[in-house]
RNA sequence: GCCCCCAUCGUCUAGUGGCCCAGGACGAGGCCCUCUCAAGGCCUAAACCGGGAUUCGAAUUCCCGUGGGGGCACCA
C-alpha cells in the first residue's frame, strides 16, 4: 500500500438509479482515499445528452451522503480541479482532442452514421469484425481542415496504430495484453462537441490527478484504447483496478431489470434510493457491499473506519461476485444491534411515524433494548413494537384462545390473570411474573396457554419482545384494560 | 463470430509451493438456553471445474479443455 495520498474519484453518469454497484466502488474508492489521506472526488459524467436523467445527479449525490461516503470535491461542493461535471467543461476536451490531432494520434472523420452503420452491416455480412475503416484515416490533414473549415459535421478518431500489441497493467489482474488489429479507431469527440468517455475519463483523470482509478470490470475492453489515450498524451499512468461485476442471486448472468422487480417483491433492492425506505441502514449495506468484491479473512463484521484501517487494494479480488440478498439481511441486523439506544431511538422514530403513530420518546427508549435483537429491518420495529404506541390493541379472537383449550375455558383463565395482576401494586415484571408462575403450577396448565394468552391480550399479537418487560412499559392501567377487552372479546365467542 | 477477464463449500471469501486430509462468514441441519419470536453458546454436513506438465512436493506455477462473465457504438 502506497503511503502517498491517493486521490480516487467516483464517476457515475446521471442515467438512472444509483446502482448497489456504484456505491460499492464508491466505498472502495473512499476508504483508499481515507488510508491514506487523500481524497475522493465526486465527478458527473454526463456528455451523453440523450441518455441523461433529470434528478439523477441529485440522487447520486444523496446516496452518497446517506451512505455516509462525502466526498472531498465535487459538484455541489467545489474544489480546485473543478468544474466536476462534464458538460461543462467542453472546451477542455476540445483543446486536448486538438492537442491530439496536432500530435497524428488522432483526426477528423467525417463518415455519417448512415455510412457508419453500412459499413457495419456489410462488416458481419463478410463474418468480420465489426471495426472503423479507417477511410477519414486517409485523408491528408489538408483536406481534412479544409473541410472542418466548411463547416462540414465531423468527429474526432483515435488513430490506434494497426500493428502490434498494447500492454495495459491492471493491478488486479496483472499485465493485459491486447493485439491492435482487435482495436478501433474510437470516437473520442463527437459531432455535438462533447467527448465520448474515452476522452473525457482520461483527460479529467489526469487534469484532476488521479491516482488510482477503480471502475468496473466492464471497461477492460477499452482498457487498452484507454492505455494508449493516456501514452498519446506523454501523461503518468493511473494505478488501475477493474473491479468485477454483480452477478444476480443464481450466478448466470448480471443483474437484470427482472431480477431488480423481483429483489423488490422480495423486500430487497439493489438501487441505493429504495434502502432506507426498505429499513435497511448504512452501516450494513456497506459492509456487505464492501465485502463482495474484498478478501478479509476474519471478523468481517465492520464499521467504515475499520474498514479504513483494513483496507488494502491488493486484497481486491477479481473475480465476479453473486449478490446474497440474505447476506445484507445479516448485516443489517448485526450493526443494528450494535447501535447505541440514543442511536437507535432516531433511526426507528421515522418508521413508527410513516406509520401515523405518535412516538412517545420515554416509551422509546425504554422499548428498544427489547426489540433490537429482534431487528432485521428498522421497519421490522413497527411488527414489534407498534403496540407500545396504539391506544388500544386487536387481537384475534383465535390467537386469543389458549393452545388446546376453547373460548370458555379460556375466560376462566383471563380472569384469574386479571385478578392476580389487578392485585399487584405495581405492574414491574418482578411482582408480576412469580404470582403468575405460581398459578400456571397449581392449575395445572402449560405455561404457554397462560402466557400465551396473557401476550395477546396486551400486545394484539402471537409474537411479540418479552412479555413481562414489554407490559411494564405498556403500563399498569393500559394493561388492565386490555385484558379486560381480551375477556369480553371470550365472553362473546 | 471475434477479443478480453474470471474459476476454492449453495453464496461471499482466506490461502501467494510444504503450516491445508483446505480456514472464516452467510445460509442449512442438530443440541443447549427459553414466556412467543429473536439473539447468544456448542456441534455437524458442505469446496480446491477436468486433463496434462513442472517439482522431492501444487488449491497455489505453466499449457490445453470446459464452464461462467464482460465487451465488440458519435452509451457510459
Amino acid at each position: 500500500m502506497s503511503i502517498k495520498p491517493a486521490r480516487t474519484r467516483i464517476a457515475p453518469s446521471p442515467t438512472g438509479h444509483m446502482h448497489l454497484g456504484t456505491a460499492r466502488v464508491a466505498l472502495y474508492d473512499y476508504l483508499l482515499a481515507k488510508k491514506t489521506g487523500g481524497q475522493f472526488i465526486l465527478r458527473i459524467e454526463d456528455t451523453d445528452l440523450k441518455r441523461t436523467v433529470p434528478g439523477a445527479e441529485q440522487e447520486i449525490m444523496d446516496g452518497l451522503r446517506w451512505l455516509g461516503l462525502q466526498y472531498d470535491e465535487g459538484p455541489d461542493v467545489g474544489g480546485k480541479y473543478g468544474p466536476y461535471r462534464q458538460t461543462e467543461r467542453r472546451e477542455i476536451y476540445q483543446a486536448h482532442a486538438k492537442i491530439l490531432v496536432e500530435k497524428g494520434h488522432a483526426y477528423p472523420c467525417f463518415c455519417t452514421p448512415d455510412r457508419l452503420e453500412k459499413m457495419r452491416q456489410d462488416q458481419m455480412k463478410r463474418k468480420e469484425n465489426p471495426h472503423y475503416d479507417g477511410t477519414c484515416r486517409k485523408l491528408s490533414p489538408d483536406e481534412a481542415a479544409r473541410r472542418v473549415a466548411n463547416g462540414e459535421p465531423y468527429t474526432i478518431r483515435f488513430k490506434m496504430p494497426y500493428e502490434g500489441v498494447t500492454v495495459a497493467h491492471d493491478h488486479l489482474r496483472g499485465d493485459i495484453t491486447t493485439e491492435n488489429k482487435q482495436l478501433n479507431d474510437y470516437v473520442l469527440l463527437k459531432t455535438d462537441g462533447l467527448p465520448t468517455y474515452h476522452l473525457a475519463a482520461i483527460v479529467d483523470d489526469h487534469e484532476m490527478e488521479i491516482t488510482h482509478v477503480m471502475r468496473g470490470s466492464e471497461w477492460l475492453g477499452t482498457f487498452p484504447l484507454h492505455v494508449n489515450i493516456v501514452r498519446a498524451f506523454g501523461w503518468d499512468e493511473p494505478v488501475w483496478i477493474h473491479l468485477s461485476v454483480f452477478l444476480k442471486p443464481s450466478g448466470k448472468g448480471k443483474m437484470s431489470k427482472r431480477e431488480a422487480a423481483q429483489a423488490m417483491k422480495d423486500g430487497y433492492s439493489i438501487f441505493i434510493k429504495d434502502m432506507q425506505e426498505l429499513g435497511f441502514t448504512p452501516e450494513g449495506v456497506l459492509n456487505w457491499s464492501a465485502l463482495m468484491g474484498w478478501g478479509v479473512s476474519e471478523d468481517d463484521v465492520m464499521t467504515v473506519s475499520q474498514m479504513v484501517d483494513r483496507f488494502t487494494i491488493d486484497s481486491l479480488t477479481p473475480s465476479p461476485a453473486a449478490i446474497n440478498f440474505q447476506k445484507l439481511d445479516h448485516f443489517n441486523a448485526t450493526h443494528i444491534r450494535l447501535f447505541t439506544t440514543e442511536d437507535l431511538a432516531a433511526r426507528l422514530k421515522p418508521y413508527f411515524t410513516r406509520e401515523g403513530l405518535n412516538v412517545n420518546d420515554e416509551v422509546l427508549l425504554k422499548m428498544i433494548p427489547l426489540i433490537r435483537e429482534r431487528l432485521v429491518t428498522l421497519d421490522d420495529c413497527i411488527s414489534f413494537g407498534a403496540f407500545f404506541f396504539r391506544e388500544n390493541v386487536a387481537p384475534n379472537l383465535e390467537d386469543l384462545i389458549a393452545k388446546g383449550l376453547d373460548a370458555k375455558q379460556t375466560v376462566e383463565i383471563a380472569r384469574r390473570v386479571y385478578q392476580i395482576l389487578a392485585a399487584q401494586p405495581d405492574i414491574s415484571h418482578e411482582r408480576c411474573e412469580p404470582p403468575l408462575r405460581a398459578y400456571v403450577e397449581e392449575s395445572g396448565l402449560n405455561v404457554n396457554q397462560v402466557f400465551g394468552f396473557l401476550r395477546v391480550a396486551t400486545t394484539g399479537q402471537k409474537v411479540s419482545p418479552p412479555l413481562f418487560e414489554s407490559m411494564e412499559i405498556i403500563g399498569r392501567e393500559t394493561c388492565l384494560r386490555r385484558i379486560q377487552n381480551a375477556i369480553a372479546m371470550l365472553e362473546k365467542a
